[in-house]
DNA sequence: ATGATTCTACTATATCGTTAGTAGATCGCG
DNA sequence: CGCGATCTACTAACGATATAGTAGAATCAT
């Protein structure tokens, strides 16, 4: 199982943003104001775990992603479904939805993104 | 902010399941078999952070959750739509019903939780 | 070339999460 | 009543997380 702590989603969130970048680009870039040293040692942790990678860039190292946005997101969603809302995919949207935020616009999107996926479905 | 752990995560998912539960009630519930005095401490813990409360019962405690499944579902979906997906509700919905596992039925469904939404939006 | 800067590697440490044991209270049953 | 079972309270301890310092290599700038 692929289970990112707090601080190492705010990295990889960096990194699938960036698409890679270097240590002092983390850095710069995380809400929190965290010494050079420890953003390295997130980056490494993260390396050890086979999440991401890194290629040598002049003095420095780049590192870029292994584990791909949709892949954590798909291990959080799983889980939350199966513990938050006893398995159910509704009660999550149903959540998600009921959200004040969303704009009428997002909704109209998020439903033509099932119409989509609905007739994929009849396609097969 | 209200992060739950792994494990804090699986407790509340009983006491949300149950309504209500005393430790033997949780342990019985539970995927992995730990000691009493373990999901006892797991319970207290949630206890010290006001997520849960409980009140006596025979010679027992009887734990009933605090906090909501809305509120814990909330509060995950709004850090993972953040980090992992950059914000974008649609992305996290379009990552969630590309699971193939997805019956027509259920996404007919969540299409119909949008439609409602939207008239909602429209009756103010 | 040499001093300042930047970077990695290694090390350190406090706190948190996870698991569980022990002591002692309480209760039910014969 | 007294024994065994059950339950809470307290304590323990290990591993993981989070944060950062120091040493030393590499590089740039003059």
């Amino acid at each position: 199982m692929t289970t990112l702590t707090a601080r190492e989603m705010d990295v990889m969130a960096v990194l699938w943003d960036l698409g890679s970048a270097t240590v002092a680009e983390v850095s710069a870039r995380l809400d929190d104001d965290l010494a050079y040293t420890t953003v390295l040692t997130v980056l490494r942790i993260l390396e050890a775990k086979g999440l991401v990678g890194h290629e040598r860039e002049g003095r420095a190292h780049r590192y870029h992603p292994l584990l791909a946005r949709q892949e954590a997101g798909r291990s959080v969603l799983d889980r939350l479904r199966e513990k938050v809302y006893s398995g159910s995919t509704e009660m999550l949207v149903a959540n998600l939805v009921s959200d004040e935020r969303l704009s009428p616009r997002t909704i109209r999107r998020l439903r033509k993104l099932l119409d989509e996926r609905l007739k994929e479905e009849e396609r097969e």
